[in-house]
DNA sequence: ATATATTTGCCAATATATGACAAGTCAATA
DNA sequence: TATTGACTTGTCATATATTGGCAAATATAT
């Protein structure tokens, strides 16, 4: 629990003077739902993501770096591998990329 | 599809000259299942992952770690953001690393 | 052709994630 | 200290995804 991208939307959105139940709803979720994804208890989906980013007005991709670092971090983060198969993971990244290019 | 993983498991069974359904069994699965694993069209489990290493006289931390390098690429494959999702993560387990000793 | 190995497709069972709601805590303040 | 407002927590039903298992379809080899 705890999430970067938990943490970015929780400060954003005070330093826009904006309530849960303000956020929420521009979102079609319930306050609830969205504590919760501040405090990283939940996953945001990929759609509330960039809705966020516009609503908050930071560039997407901000977010997305963030939102996808979490997810990262949760499968690797009881691994003692996990720095190596990141490692790996980049080399397959880096291909791919090369490739469609 | 197409896994670092299933590939690697595909490579050592074969030059064990073990037969999917001589190995499927050992792993409580049967062949179908197995040979989509190594296709990479399914997901292990690292209980699987493990067993595998034992069964197929390897260090288990060189299967969990194209294991987890798969999931990872999983999650990042399709956004363009995917290199510094990976740094962001890759701080954050540095990080986690350093607090835990 | 036959036999053996692997793959594919499908479905039921299981597990995981999600959305919604009610009740809870906590802090500020009247 | 009672009330209010903001946020959090717990629970549940349901939607979604994953899994295991089987049968049939392809290879591949003899």
């Amino acid at each position: 629990m705890d999430s970067q991208f938990g943490n970015k939307i929780r400060i954003l959105r005070e330093e826009q003077k904006m309530l849960l139940r303000q956020l929420a709803p521009l979102l079609d979720m319930d306050t609830a739902q969205l504590s919760k994804i501040e405090r990283g208890e939940r996953n945001a989906k990929k759609e509330t993501v960039l809705k966020l980013a516009e609503i908050l007005k930071v560039i997407p991709d901000e977010l997305v770096t963030l939102w996808l670092a979490d997810q990262i971090y949760d499968v690797v983060k009881d691994e003692n591998t996990a720095l190596k198969a990141m490692m790996v993971a980049e080399e397959s990244v880096k291909y791919s990329i090369k490739k469609n290019e």
